[in-house]
DNA sequence: GCATGATCATGC
DNA sequence: GCATGATCATGC
């Protein structure tokens, strides 16, 4: 190893060394050496073990030490998309750290892992990833190290200690990224043949990798692209302010708290701010108890991702009102198979529900809680997305006009006609159904196939709901 | 009163 | 001009 370009006992020199291969790519590189290294279609997604060997000259290893093990620096590869509106650079998804070796995990610490060994310090390098183009021809865009901050500590560590509970309970196959909030538990390894023993259960669970959930690894990449700017709004001032309350979910609940059983328009009077009555009042409002501006993120609900829900609840217990998703894209579904999904990655997301309750005509900030979706959900939730796969897939989404009593197609008040669907209903499933959408009906998605009945490769935009009854039941009320 | 389709208002 | 979180509107 004395001829190398580097210095491979030293930290500072891989880093430098790592940055010089921005703006390059090993197919612009090492495009005749690539076929040498003889590799499989597997290996060919691991753009960083190609790094290692062609650009490093060092031979990667896959044992529990570090890649880099004399100056103890793990390397990681990751892709970077652009967002089309704002350019800005976001993770393409989570970051793989090491398996999680079930039955081994109970002999390792947190520290272990993740203050001294082998996830502890990683070396990062990301491409640019764009639809088609193979990762080796892929642009390296940003090089960057990074250590865990003290304030980001805590929070790891409970989430290290989660994952860890439920594996020394017999529950690896229940784990669930929403389980936690930076630090999670994804799976790893194609369908079937990856399912693993576990201790303590005879029910064999899912290959499961620690991985740095995509809301983290965006703050860790606005960090290396100097990009950390006031957009975000700290909730958690200090470290030690976390260390105490234990965790980060009961700080914020514990800042949610002092408002209950009190009027919106009470909270109002008492954070001095007037809010508009928009669809977005109770969003606000929750921002506003938060101590962040209406228009800032939150940080550590983006580092953690974590989806906040304002629901109102009627005076009787009921909801009345379905919580909606982003519209998703009918060709994105029709590509994707239920692994890869948007939406099993989103139902694996923590969320925060704030409940507004009515009283006399007013509604009061009833209360708050942390959840997220139970194992058994999330397999429900996946039986609806395959069948509204099968109705883009059949182009089968149109069924009929609605009609008045006299035939004549009926028309909403914009002047749209009405049209029914063959999209999953609120009652095909307890969990979540299928509505549109968008500005109006007017907005729409292209078709991967064209719509049979309507003979046109667009519709109007949908997406998932949870039901009212479930979030009630399965929420609200337990 | 529920189920379903449609749309509002804001912010980027 | 559209995405989004949320809520409205109407028929049955």
């Amino acid at each position: 190893m004395n001829n190398l370009p580097y210095n491979h006992l030293e930290k500072s020199s891989i880093i430098s060394f790592a940055k010089e291969f921005i703006g390059k790519s090993i197919q612009s590189e090492f495009g005749e050496e690539i076929d040498s290294l003889n590799l499989s279609n597997k290996d060919k997604g691991q753009l960083g073990k190609v790094i290692e060997e062609l650009y490093f000259k060092y031979k990667p290893n896959s044992d529990s030490n570090a890649d880099f093990k004399e100056a103890g620096l793990e390397l990681k590869s990751s892709g970077l998309k652009k967002l089309k509106k704002s350019k800005e650079y976001r993770a393409k998804e989570r970051l793989v750290l090491s398996i999680i070796n079930y039955v081994e995990l109970l002999d390792l610490t947190f520290e272990e892992l993740f203050v001294d060994g082998k996830n502890s310090h990683l070396l990062l390098i990301f491409y640019l990833y764009e639809k088609g183009i193979n990762q080796l021809a892929s642009e390296i865009k940003l090089v960057g190290d990074w250590k865990y901050p003290p304030e980001d500590i805590p929070i790891l560590k409970n989430d290290w200690e989660i994952i860890f509970n439920k594996v020394k309970s017999g529950l690896a196959h229940e784990l669930s990224e929403g389980d936690t909030l930076y630090l999670g538990a994804c799976t790893k390894g194609g369908k079937g043949g990856n399912a693993r023993h576990q201790p303590n259960s005879t029910i064999k669970a899912k290959q499961r990798a620690y991985s740095l959930k995509p809301g983290y690894l965006n703050h860790i990449i606005a960090n290396i692209a100097q990009e950390e700017s006031a957009v975000y709004g700290k909730i958690i001032k200090r470290p030690e302010t976390l260390e105490k309350i234990q965790s980060f979910e009961n700080v914020v609940i514990s800042m949610i708290e002092p408002y209950y059983g009190i009027l919106d328009t009470e909270i109002e009077t008492k954070l001095k701010i007037e809010l508009k009555r928009s669809y977005q009042y109770y969003p606000s409002l929750l921002k506003a108890i938060l101590g962040v501006n209406i228009n800032q993120k939150i940080e550590e609900f983006e580092k953690a991702d974590i989806q906040i829900k304002a629901i109102r609840v009627e005076e009787n217990n009921s909801i009345e009102q379905s919580v909606s998703f982003p519209a998703f894209k009918f060709e994105q579904i029709y590509e994707e198979n239920w692994r890869e999904s948007e939406l099993k990655d989103l139902i694996e997301k923590k969320f925060l529900f704030v409940f507004f309750k009515k009283n006399k005509g007013e509604y009061f900030l009833d209360k708050a809680q942390f959840w997220n979706m139970p194992f058994n959900d999330r397999n429900e939730v996946r039986r609806v997305w395959l069948n509204t796969k099968k109705q883009i897939q059949n182009g089968t989404i149109f069924k009929d006009y609605a009609y008045d009593k006299k035939g004549v197609i009926r028309y909403s008040k914009k002047g749209n006609p009405i049209r029914k669907n063959n999209l999953p209903k609120l009652k095909d499933s307890n969990v979540c159904h299928v509505r549109p959408h968008g500005t109006d009906s007017t907005y729409t998605y292209p078709l991967p196939v064209e719509d049979k009945k309507l003979k046109t490769m667009e519709y109007s935009k949908q997406c998932f709901w949870f039901n009212a009854i479930y979030v009630r039941d399965e929420i609200y009320l337990k």
